[in-house]
DNA sequence: TCAAAAGTGTTATAGTTACACCCATGA
DNA sequence: TCATGGGTGTAACTATAACACTTTTGA
């Protein structure tokens, strides 16, 4: 035990933060909050909200205390994806930061706190990011895309009922791509995830369409089994 | 840059390792490369291949070092996979630990050192591992079996040359599971990624199986197109 | 009555699964 | 000549992709 002690105490020892990519989903479009920069050095950037570690606290729970103190939200989607480390990516000496990606649903959290112009910012258009976080955004919608599309992590980010029309759109933005309307209906159809609220769109300009909620429980009895080699 | 030294400063520091996973294949096997832990508190327990990542190095670096220090090779397959982070995963106070995944080829490297009882291990039975090494090899290991159904990884594991029972035989031992002979050929004859020596095994009691290569340079040409929603 | 999006089905193609026999080799 | 694994093809099934018209609503 004192000769374990002995050995970390001899270890270099490295500040560590984690950075929240939190996406949401917003007029079609796939957003990121971001807030102002507080280094003199990025003033005109925008930053992904971040944190130092605290001592003894487990990086998962670091994350979900940044997106609680940015945000006040707290029951959301969370998920680490990678760490970045190159030394000179802080200007303020070396730091290594673990970015986690989360996703909110835009219209359930109104913004309480407005810190360093906290907003939500076009993934697709963003460019002036400070540190490598234009890096590490970009790997995490990289992420992303290729999660969304073995997970269903896409309806944290709808509001509770959603029309076919906005799941769709909210796939659209993410992979950046069109589908077939009947076949994107076939599919999430024949998964049977979708439960039909008997609910209609309203104040909509055109045929109102049906509202579905998603079935979390149905999903999480099912256990998906990986199957097929394909590169 | 004066006040973002400063808050650097400011922040509490984690001594970082970097862990390997290395794995190879070898008597229709899985195996894991571990050694005895440094620890006396761990000493009948078996560790990964790690080190405390040095001052200005980016951790890929230090996985190669890693590496390279333990068994040679740096012509090998690597990957960030996940960060480790409970405050009591190391018995001398908190580390915070990043795993990488090595493949590497049993047969294209005698091992050079033998420290501290350098050997493979099969990952289906080992235990008692030291730290939180079991659970770091556990998510390795899932991180492979999906891995190397997206990527061509499997073929770091085999000799240059290998037969199709060989590339079958490590499939199923990865995956855990059989597959149809003739379906398994049949994918991978299609995938055309596969170069035929002209060779044949040799020194086997049956008939001799044809060499093959895999044609990293025109995989590495070809973009993989990422579609369907699955899950 | 118009504009706008909802809702709906079929056909062709590609991929996956399941399955059994003959062949080449060394012992 | 035997034991062992190499090598091969087909048929049923499932998933995917392409494609157009009618319906409902609000303005």
């Amino acid at each position: 035990m004192k000769d374990a002690r002995k050995l970390v105490e001899s270890y270099p020892r490295v500040p560590i933060t984690v950075d929240c990519v939190i996406f949401g989903f917003d007029e079609n479009e796939l957003k990121v909050l971001l807030i102002r920069s507080d280094l003199e050095l990025f003033k005109d950037k925008w930053s992904l909200l971040g944190d130092f570690a605290d001592d003894n606290e487990i990086l998962d729970d670091s994350a979900y205390r940044v997106l609680r103190e940015r945000t006040g939200m707290d029951d959301v989607y969370l998920e680490q994806v990678k760490t970045f480390s190159k030394p000179n990516r802080h200007p303020g000496g070396r730091v290594l930061t673990v970015a986690y990606c989360s996703l909110l649903n835009i219209e359930h959290h109104q913004l309480k706190k407005m810190d360093n112009e906290l907003h939500w910012h076009s993934v697709k258009t963003i460019k002036d990011m400070a540190f490598d976080h234009h890096e590490i955004l970009n790997e995490c919608y990289a992420w992303l895309q290729k999660r969304i599309q073995e997970h269903p992590l896409g309806f944290n980010l709808l509001p509770e009922k959603f029309s076919l029309r906005e799941l769709q759109n909210l796939y659209e933005a993410i992979l950046d791509r069109k589908m077939d309307r009947r076949n994107f209906r076939k599919k999430f159809f024949a998964m049977d995830f979708l439960i039909d609220t008997g609910l209609y769109e309203d104040d909509v300009p055109h045929r109102p369409g049906k509202l579905y909620q998603f079935d979390f429980k149905k999903y999480g009895d099912t256990k998906k089994k990986w199957s097929g080699i394909d590169f």
